[in-house]
DNA sequence: AAAAATTTTTAGGTTTGTCTAAATTTATTT
DNA sequence: AAATAAATTTAGACAAACCTAAAAATTTTT
């Protein structure tokens, strides 16, 4: 099915909103796409003639099963654009948002499929948002602090809790980005500080400061 | 200036007519952009309005400074996309234009400054077209087959002659690609086979008919 | 230079997605 | 259970980008 950009837009919103409650009104929905409820009535329709939502005159709407994997897709789309422009090209990740909004809309099927390989397959985006999988299907996924991963046990940086540019530098320096592979090799009690080592680096140390803004997640 | 989808595909049109010659004319951009006389005008008065095109009514029209800077801009994003879904994601250099006129479109301009650095400020696109730089302007580089490379001279491969997935698995297994940086150390006059180094790898030897299809810029 | 052919523009519609203002339905008070 | 308030929908318009068909300007042919 071939989407507008404003389309997937309100099919977006209204999965977001359905997090919240099951059926979706007119007004809430407005307010998150910044549009007027009238607009919203017309393209409800628009949306219930393409059978993506369940939509009942006065009463309310939700998606339906084509309308979720609908949102899930393009869901799938924002997040691992996300995390592209976080972890290659190595925006921080509150700036992120509104370029993915824009990305999210090219569909190709194959750049998705192609990406995600060349992503590594992410399961979270660098707002520790599960990243739903080709089949719709949410990853889940817990994240912890690096401090909670076992240790030797290899887990996947998924998010830092502190992006001072100070910060970046220090992670830059010392090769962890999102989505790298990390192992605790050593906890030093004397001062928290860690011993880790990373794929394709040599080991080294890090301070307790930094380790505690850095979340994994492990299978 | 904030130019729509449709506008930025006019201004591009207009530019890759212009090259041919200098005034262009209605019927000739309805085809290019396979659409109408009529629609045409349309937009001329919008492009005209908006200070992008000089344009006379049933003379002719052709882009003024400002429109010529606002092509390059759009070319650029589009070849810079283009080199990444071949080099990074792996796509064939045929099937990458269609996605990259929707990327080309995403507007924001950190986030091609950050592609450009994180490609490496690629000069040439995967069809041997040159990028222009953040100023506008073109590079004059001329790709040369891998033979013409002097020896212990560095390259850069800018494309790839024979896309078969042979060739590419080729490719792959010596880690080339669009962007890599290459150098000959030695040819062997016997069968035309070259002993060469990339950036970061061992040297290795590849047979004339692969170099035969590869093609390279330096300085 | 007049007729014919071509090109370009205008005039008037269509679709998509938006809007305002008024009407309708539902929910809440009193 | 009326009256009032709130939410929702309809009606009618508008801008962008397109269209067809007809008119106007230009170019080519005879």
């Amino acid at each position: 099915m071939n989407l507008s950009t404003s389309e997937e837009n309100y099919i977006k919103s209204i999965y977001h909103l359905q997090l919240a409650a099951d059926m979706v009104n007119t007004n809430a929905l407005a307010k998150q796409l910044n549009t007027k409820a009238a607009s919203v009535t017309d393209m409800l329709k628009k949306l219930k003639i393409k059978k993506l939502i369940q939509y009942e005159r006065y009463y309310g709407f939700k998606l339906n099963e084509k309308g979720t994997q609908t949102a899930l897709s393009i869901i799938r789309r924002h997040r691992l654009w996300e995390f592209f422009l976080v972890s290659k090209l190595g925006f921080e990740w509150d700036k992120v948002h509104i370029i993915a909004e824009e990305l999210e809309h090219v569909s190709s099927m194959e750049l998705i499929k192609k990406l995600d390989t060349y992503l590594g397959n992410p399961k979270i985006d660098p707002h520790g948002d599960p990243i739903p999988d080709v089949n719709g299907k949410i990853p889940v996924i817990k994240q912890i602090n690096l401090f909670k991963l076992p240790l030797k046990k290899t887990g996947i940086v998924s998010s830092v809790g502190n992006q001072s540019p100070q910060m970046l530098e220090m992670l830059k320096h010392y090769g962890i980005g999102i989505g790298s592979q990390i192992k605790i090799n050593k906890l030093f009690d004397f001062d928290n500080s860690l011993e880790i080592k990373l794929a394709k680096l040599p080991a080294c140390i890090i301070s307790e400061q930094v380790a505690k803004n850095i979340f994994v997640y492990h299978d």
